[in-house]
DNA sequence: TTAAACTTACTAAACAGTAAGTAAGGTAGC
DNA sequence: GCTACCTTACTTACTGTTTAGTAAGTTTAA
């Protein structure tokens, strides 16, 4: 593996971990066994290099949403989730630094991806609009309904070790994969905007 | 108001806003007019700082969920719910705070708050399995639960300016209060869990 | 006069970013 | 086929800023 590409395997890890705040780009010259202004050698500088993990990802997650077209707002809306689940469990990474940013109200956003996220979220009002016109969905605000699909699997991922810390006082197992979350997600949301 | 209230009611707000790492005491300093030194003459340091905050937080939440009991397990998931919403439009730093930990796994949770946690996740525990019993709930793994009740709650606080700054691309209001979104929420996980 | 409630002025570490240098390999001109 | 000169791919060593934390001194009120 090249040097440009062990300091991106690093450096996703790293801004998943730690948010974009919280990275040393010292760190990650220190474990991946270059110096600092090798990292300034390929990238102009932090932000650059935070962009070039960010972006393809939201961009394929973008792809996967808009890949599949039904008039069934049901399989249209279970595809909306899936497709989420799909992209976090390729880029274990993608999922952390959302969860990073949304806490931080997107401080690290720039106005380019927010109209990226903002397409994303178009799919939502689309499929959810549909639904309601075909009277089988109740009206449910939007951002209610994105919150309910995203966050839960957003923090699936990255609370991962706190659900470990806790679970040496409780007697439960944890979860297995995203896929069975966003399963169960699915489900539930299904149930829960679906009019009876 | 007197300095050491001054000193927590801006640390409150910076810690919900910037999480503990991303905290300057410098800063807290210049807003609360008053000298670095002399947060470190009420505080032995920052953690403490941050404890004195959060801790008290967790304790009302705790007795706020504890308070109410009932052989209903609807009523009881109901108040569990509502006990977040509660709390959280009590102290909105607290929301804040626990995203941003949860977002980096608890790296500032001491095994104390650790344990406080496992409290109120065991309640949940409790409710699910009672319910479960009666015939009334479907088996649901309870960090699923948890996670759908607690990050959209969460993540309503702290991603208030960012929804705004879609919302600019999106022809959508922003919703309302918390409470508002804890009735959603509790509807939709009860009908989500409760068996047909 | 003494204790509480601070401030001033510092230290040491960590950080993003940079300037200047260098080793290795290719290319151009003779 | 050899020298001169680039370019690529870095490293070394630094700058300036921000940070948590501290030691020693000062003001104020009982």
């Amino acid at each position: 593996m090249n040097k440009k590409e062990e300091i991106l395997k690093i450096a996703s890890k790293e801004f998943a971990k730690y948010g974009y705040k919280g990275v040393s780009l010292e760190n990650i010259a220190k474990k991946a066994n270059v110096t600092k202004a090798a990292i300034y050698y390929y990238f102009k500088n932090k932000f650059e290099l935070y962009e070039t993990i960010l972006l393809p990802k939201i961009e394929e997650l973008i792809d996967e949403i808009y890949s599949f077209n039904s008039d069934n707002p049901i399989e249209e809306l279970n595809h909306y989730i899936h497709s989420y689940a799909k992209i976090f469990k390729k880029y274990p990474c993608f999922s952390s630094i959302l969860a990073h940013e949304f806490v931080d109200n997107g401080r690290n956003f720039t106005e380019n991806i927010i109209q990226k996220l903002s397409k994303i979220f178009n799919k939502l009002i689309s499929i959810l609009n549909r639904g309601i016109h075909q009277g089988i969905f109740e009206i449910t605000n939007p951002f209610s309904v994105q919150l309910m699909i995203v966050s839960p699997l957003i923090m699936h991922q990255s609370t991962k070790n706190l659900r470990k810390r806790i679970s040496k006082y409780i007697d439960i197992k944890i979860d297995s994969d995203i896929e069975d979350i966003a399963n169960t997600i699915s489900k539930k949301i299904l149930k829960a905007i679906l009019k009876e």
